[in-house]
DNA sequence: AACTCGTACAACCGCACTGTG
DNA sequence: ACACAGTGCGGTTGTACGAGT
């Protein structure tokens, strides 16, 4: 049995909304407010179905949204947001105050897809993480996982490891102008340090962890609340938090590299700190 | 001036999710 | 547990407008 349509459509206009309807479901709103939008054209007196209501109001009307062109910085960070969520465009408008997923959208395929295709390819979001001190305690996990061992050496071999996998990597998609392929995540500094316990992993146990491609972040193997941190680029000038969701059932987790994944995401939920980068050539954080 | 074409963006459509009875 | 209404979301379409011929 198919649902009831949202509205009935006979006898409802369609189509661009006029000066006077605009003004007739703002002061409706700044009124009544908007608690229900099927039955707020009829209160209102608007021949509009309740969902184009909503959508002139949220795409348009609501005092918050910012009209006008897009920055650079804006048109970058929905480069990042989308290479790290896809088309997930209420999640990216949600880091973008007082821009609307439809306005992203358009703004994506109408000049970001061009902007990304003159480089020849789609940047590729790929990386791993790595946890190197400053973190809450675990120790289900910490035994599992990492070592104790507050020395920085082996994050010194990681950064170095991982800035030749980076230029290979670089090298072999030819896209170094402005990304890379190769996101590196190397430290998180919790923000509560009272229980706070050092951890380091080191080279083999690295190399087990799970690569932050694509499919990471929508597989359903891999289903996590969200969490959030912020990155630091390595020239020192941009910072950004990054807010990562996921679906929600750890239930049905089935990760074949093994359990690190659950560890270090399980650190990065609790931890909500700062991440930085090492310094190594080109990268794209996703 | 008239026409065609491409672009930008507002609006619509259908499905999915969530809350409620 | 189920059905349904309301809402949110992403894909797609429609239309206005400017550039080019």
């Amino acid at each position: 049995m198919g649902r009831a349509p949202c509205c009935d459509k006979v006898g409802l206009k369609r189509g661009p909304w006029t000066c006077e309807e605009d003004q007739v479901l703002i002061s409706f709103i700044q009124q009544y407010g908007h608690s229900n939008w099927r039955a707020l054209p009829k209160q209102a007196g608007l021949l509009r179905c309740g969902k184009s209501c909503r959508l002139r109001w949220i795409n348009y009307l609501k005092p918050d949204i910012k009209r006008g062109n897009f920055t650079k910085e804006e048109e970058d960070t929905i480069i990042q947001l989308h290479e790290m969520m896809g088309n997930r465009w209420s999640a990216i408008a949600a880091r973008l105050p007082g821009r609307t997923d439809n306005e992203i959208k358009n703004v994506w395929h109408t000049h970001l897809k061009k902007r990304l295709n003159n480089h020849n390819q789609t940047p590729k979001l790929r990386g791993r993480m790595m946890i190197k001190e400053n973190l809450h305690d675990d120790t289900q996990n910490n035994d599992k996982n990492a070592t104790t061992n507050s020395n920085s050496t082996s994050a010194n071999n990681f950064s170095d490891i991982t800035s030749d996998e980076a230029r290979n990597s670089s090298q072999q998609s030819g896209f170094s102008d402005d990304f890379s392929s190769f996101t590196d995540v190397s430290s998180i500094e919790a923000p509560n340090s009272m229980d706070e316990q050092k951890y380091e992993a080191n080279e083999s146990e690295f190399d087990q962890f799970p690569i932050i491609d694509d499919t990471f972040w929508s597989s359903p193997e891999l289903c996590y609340d969200s969490f959030s941190m912020d990155v630091v680029f390595p020239n020192g000038t941009e910072e950004s938090q990054y807010q990562f969701q996921t679906c929600q059932n750890v239930e049905n987790t089935s990760v074949n590299q093994g359990d690190n994944v659950d560890f270090w995401l399980d650190v990065l939920v609790n931890a909500g700190g700062t991440l930085e980068l090492p310094e190594f050539g080109d990268f794209f954080v996703g």
